[in-house]
DNA sequence: CGACTGTGCAACTCTGGGGTTGCATGAGTT
DNA sequence: AACTCATGCAACCCCAGAGTTGCACAGTCG
């Protein structure tokens, strides 16, 4: 519904493939890579690499910038964190719940 | 490859389904529900939701358990907390990689 | 200028996933 | 046994997305 589940969305999306994950595996390793480079090191073609690209970076989890003819593509690891923040949130929510249930048992042993 | 990476893309694909996020929402608050509980909430078709029950149990974020006529999920946030780590461990690395290169830099000056 | 190489754009195929409807089955209830 | 209600199964539609190929365009360098 808002803009900030959307955006949730869109990162979950963008981990839910292989190969975007790898090159985001490559991407924390790496300053920064062109689509060409990245390619090279994927069974897929330029172009599929470019669409994943694009993906991540709808997703803000990667920041495109132009260096003369060619395009290099850095991390931005911000929205990991926002998304890891709201599963640990659902976690956390679960284990409150299971510790009032625990301590209701506990109050009528 | 692994079947650790596997486990993942499932856990990531469960995620980036906005319905199943909200299922998973109400499994964090409830402690089970049945798929036509969840349904009566959801604005999809029973059978919508059991589909998107399937998914999450593949994941492993919920498991289901018989109770008389009636099957009912419960969440299983274990999975959830691997998935957040895997972020993490991407985000801290770029973060070594970050912290590396600016003392580099200042070692240069 | 001309050659080379990385990007960008477009059209196309094809599989998978979300959703639906219809009906059969299974487990309690009376 | 008859009834009720939740679940299970199957066939089907539709579209987003992963991948491909082909070609045009833009910097860089001889």
């Amino acid at each position: 519904m808002n803009a900030h589940d959307r955006r949730l969305g869109a990162v979950f999306s963008a981990l839910a493939d292989p190969t975007r994950r790898r090159l985001l595996g490559r991407l924390a390793e790496q300053p920064s890579a062109t689509a060409t480079e990245l390619a090279a090191a994927e069974p897929v073609s330029r172009q599929a690499i470019v669409k994943h690209l694009q993906s991540l970076d709808e997703a803000g989890l990667v920041t495109p910038a132009r260096a003369g003819r060619e395009v290099r593509y850095a991390l931005t690891p911000a929205p990991l964190e926002d998304a890891a923040g709201w599963m640990t949130t659902v976690g956390a929510q679960w284990d409150r719940r299971l510790a009032r249930l625990r301590g209701k048992l506990e109050a009528g042993k």
